[in-house]
DNA sequence: TATTGTTATACTCTATAACTATA
DNA sequence: TATAGTTATAGAGTATAACAATA
């Protein structure tokens, strides 16, 4: 019998409890002055040091254009340095500062709340589960193209 | 030691992945031309049975006056009928039209494939693990707030 | 007076394209 | 001439508030 209804599927369910997800995320990270978008260009700096704006766009998988405004609100914040490349001034390698390192903490702790919060209903087992799969998934589509 | 990223964390890899997946999907439903969106609305309608909007808002999660902005997109592809409650004639019930169930069904076909193409990487196990907790947090968090 | 659906308006987010400075 | 970063502009998406019809 043919599934009428994408309700069962993975995508659909997967979609939207993400979206959600991300909207209580969002929520906690206010109180810190963030908003996701952010927590992604710091945690991107954290993982491969500093980059240059261009390849930060690449990363994060947006525009060129949004970058530069992420920049300017982290560097308000403190959170971020802009560096002139000394062997291509073109280029601006952002770095993250002992502010910005003590943000993405933050910003780490938060979402770990939420994951208490929504993975709260599930067993011991089923957290495994979701985390084993969670990881396979990473490995194979949280990566930086090219 | 304290986890200084969130880039571990179910919430970080849930939003990022639940949002490229829904990129993939909405590309596929390009094709039959229908959004995530619109498919959700499709999806209450066969799970609850003709729905007044201002219900639908709620179940859906988005303000009503979007309701009648994908209302009147769907009615536009015959694939919803809108019928004045006879009992309060202030309310207009949607009902899904042999149309809107057949681009339904379509939109589940879809929904699969994109499951096929994201899952595919993940052994039969860990499925197995990622859809019992989908469906438990589903359960849990997929319910229509009153 | 309250509620449903609708319309009007405004705001947020993001992409595209033009511009500048370096190469 | 090509590329990195920036700025300007425009479009999509969505929320808020005002409005009309019905209760």
């Amino acid at each position: 019998m043919t599934q009428e209804s994408p309700l069962g599927t993975a995508t659909f369910q997967l979609g939207i409890l993400g979206g959600m997800i991300f909207e209580a995320y969002g929520a906690r990270l206010e109180t810190i002055g963030l908003k996701v978008k952010h927590v992604a260009v710091l945690t991107a700096l954290a993982e491969f040091g500093p980059t240059a704006q261009q390849d930060l766009a690449r990363t994060v998988r947006v525009a060129p254009s949004l970058v530069v405004l992420y920049a300017d609100q982290l560097e308000h914040l403190d959170a971020v340095q802009r560096v002139r490349d000394a062997g291509d001034r073109r280029r601006q390698l952002l770095s993250l500062t002992p502010a910005g390192k003590h943000l993405l903490a933050k910003a780490a702790t938060l979402a770990r709340e939420v994951d208490a919060e929504f993975l709260g209903a599930l067993r011991p087992e089923e957290v495994q589960g979701l985390d084993a799969a969670l990881r396979t998934l990473s490995a194979k589509h949280l990566t930086v193209p090219r």
